[in-house]
RNA sequence: GGGGCCGUAGCUCAAUUGGUUAGAGCAUCGGACUGUCGAUCCGAAGGUUGAGGGUUCGAGUCCCUUCGGCCUCGCCA
């Protein structure tokens, strides 16, 4: 076999005369009779072969069967391209291989789709087929992109003394929280392990074990139906440290994100990392995951509404909901359907039964009023209180939602994350990041009429508000903390709670009996008794830390065998019905036969 | 579980109000060609219109069911 010497990108003019060889996959081929062609392809890139008769019968015969996709290695000498021959588009564009000497290493069949045709190829035919999929340069691109960015976390953490521990993925069902993935113990009849939905308890127990700073970067299951940027299966950047506050957490991590952000994009981030509060972030986006890239703040005007003609308005506040809205700069170019019809459907999905607008106008005179929409049901002076409320313009827009809070906030929050994109109010190369701040520890859940954790259960209270848990829950603040870019999410922590009378406490408030907290989370709790030093951390979401990275907004394109919207793997068909002995050694019994042959 | 979009040749798409034998580009196969580079030129082959049912003289097109993909609401401590 032709060992090769040099990789299909590497060579250049430097190179000319030496005798070289390459081997890799035929990208194209061409074929002028007497003279052939062939691109060749690997990680590295493309270099083109030439095959003259001239030069070697043998190799030409050989060349005149190749076709794409075949792998093939070539030895010869690199020479520069004559005169306007090169092709700037090619790295090594401007050398060629005239190659004395090939081998076929193996054939192809033609493949399904182009390789790097510029169409846009069916995702479902790119996945069933994935490995000629991970051969273009794009996907390539992205998963080399992936393990330098976790190599830099990994260099990161190291260099500060974090150590890598590996935590189990066979481990206990905590429920509360996502679906667990089950897996069946063959050793214990009955019983399941579940895989991890992050590897929480097992990083504070290690800090508890006097680890000081771990890192991970690991796999994650949740069992709930995928979005475009989220899948059942993810990695996260999971970090944990002891003896540290909030502010220690959140500046040795958006430091890494930072170094991550230099060194893949080589893009500034600017330390430290502004900081809204979760109750400010609810107030001015409608979301706690705001994105800062464009102003367009929501505005609340209840009080204004509450004394307009408009009964909507009135009855809502009334009822104790709210009227808020934004302010769409430039607006007034959306046509009345557009609001009426596409905006108002688009509100609906997040529950809102209505959009109200109105057009900022200015009079000849130079006086600013509010024309058609709702305006009607406002006096001058209100209107006026209205547009300074906004700080709004002529030519603007002002879109009103009147409802429940949270439904208000999340249409709001939704509508001005699409009209910002919509009304291109930022610059999409940009990267605004933000922490957010103070949560509330709990939210009230109204279907099963207890408090639950926002964060998760282990979430340390902020010092000042330890005793307002026995007396108002709702108002007590936490140390948790997200980091959120571009309105996404890409991670989220908190200090700790190291006391297990805090934990007892919480437990207690999430309505979580002794007995079952003995239950689920015993060998936590006894690991708490024993010294527990404070602690902190946080995890991101590699995944879609990647997705920013490489500018994409598909989870599928920066994983190398990503699932569908089913949860099914189209390379391999998994899940897939599995021989009845199996079942048989799990002592499992399924309720539904396995489909046959459908 | 709900809502939306989509499914036509290997790939990307087209096909008038329901109307003849479902077309094009690329890929494939054969031929020609010594400087191409998404080679070019000539020729050929390629289809159960995702599947099933219905309406109709006639269905890629309309209706119902179903399968699959994507987006999304719910869900995601």
């Amino acid at each position: 076999m032709i060992k090769r010497t040099h990789n299909c990108g590497e060579l250049r003019l430097s190179d000319v005369g030496k005798d070289v060889a390459v081997a890799g996959w035929v990208r194209s081929y061409r074929d002028h009779g007497n003279l052939i062609f062939v691109d060749l392809r690997d990680r590295y890139g493309i270099v083109q072969l030439v095959f003259d008769p001239e030069i070697s019968t043998a190799a030409h015969d050989l060349a005149e069967k190749v076709r794409c996709e075949w792998v093939l290695a070539s030895a010869g000498k690199v020479r520069p391209r004559g005169e306007g021959l090169e092709n700037p588009k090619l790295a090594t564009g401007q050398i060629e291989i005239a190659v004395s000497e090939a081998e076929i290493l193996n054939v192809a069949k033609t493949p399904p789709f182009e390789i790097e045709a510029a169409q846009k190829v069916n995702e479902e035919i790119r996945l069933c087929n994935r490995y000629i999929d991970l051969r273009r340069p794009v996907m390539q691109a992205r998963l080399g992109l992936r393990h330098k960015a976790a190599k830099v976390v990994r260099d990161f953490f190291d260099e500060r003394g974090f150590w890598e521990i590996e935590t189990p993925m066979l481990s206990k069902s905590t429920p509360e929280g996502a679906r667990d993935y089950l897996v069946p113990s063959r050793l214990q009849a009955g019983s399941f392990y579940a895989l991890p939905q992050s590897p929480q308890l097992f990083k504070q127990i290690l800090m508890i074990s006097g680890m000081d700073r771990y890192f991970q970067i690991v796999r994650c299951f949740r069992d709930e139906d995928p979005r475009a940027d989220r899948q059942a299966e993810f990695t996260q950047i999971d970090v944990e440290m002891s003896f540290v506050d909030c502010d220690e957490v959140m500046d040795v991590n958006e430091r890494m994100i930072a170094r991550v952000w230099k060194e893949i994009l080589d893009v500034d981030v600017a330390l430290p990392v502004p900081r809204i509060s979760y109750s400010q972030a609810i107030a001015q986006y409608g979301t706690d995951r705001p994105d800062v890239r464009f102003d367009m703040k929501l505005k609340d005007i209840s009080d204004i509404a509450a004394d307009s003609s408009f009964g909507v308005f009135t009855s809502t506040v009334e009822k104790g909901g709210i009227v808020k809205g934004l302010c769409a700069p430039g607006g007034a170019k959306l046509s009345r359907s557009d609001i009426e019809k596409t905006l108002t459907a688009f509100v609906a999905d997040y529950g809102a039964k209505g959009l109200a607008w109105a057009k900022v106008v200015k009079s000849d005179a130079g006086e600013m009023s509010l024309g058609s929409g709702f305006a009607k049901f406002f006096d001058t002076a209100r209107q006026g209180r209205i547009i300074e409320r906004f700080g709004a313009a002529q030519g603007d827009v002002i879109l009103l939602v009147a409802d429940k809070a949270d439904i208000v906030n999340k249409s709001l929050a939704a509508l001005r994350v699409r009209l910002g994109r919509d009304l291109k109010l930022y610059d999409e190369n940009r990267f605004d990041f933000v922490w957010v701040v103070e949560f509330p520890l709990f939210e009230w859940d109204e279907d099963q009429k207890r408090y639950d954790s926002l964060h998760h259960p282990f979430t340390s209270p902020i010092q000042a508000d330890m005793n307002k848990l026995q007396t108002e829950p709702a108002n007590v603040k936490s140390q948790a903390y997200d980091l959120v870019v571009n309105g996404s999410e890409i991670g989220g922590g908190s200090v700790r709670i190291h006391n297990i009378e805090t934990q007892r406490k919480v437990f207690e408030l999430l309505n979580i009996s002794k007995d079952q907290a003995e239950e689920r989370f015993g060998f936590f709790l006894r690991a708490l008794e024993y010294g527990a030093p404070p602690h902190g951390g946080i995890a991101f979401g590699l995944d879609r830390i990647i997705m920013l990275l490489a500018g994409t907004d598909n989870i599928r394109d920066v994983i190398a065998f990503p699932k569908t919207q089913r949860g099914q793997c189209l390379l391999t068909d998994a899940p897939a019905p599995v021989d009845k002995s199996q079942l048989e050694e799990l002592n499992l019994r399924t309720k539904i036969p396995p489909a046959a042959g459908e």
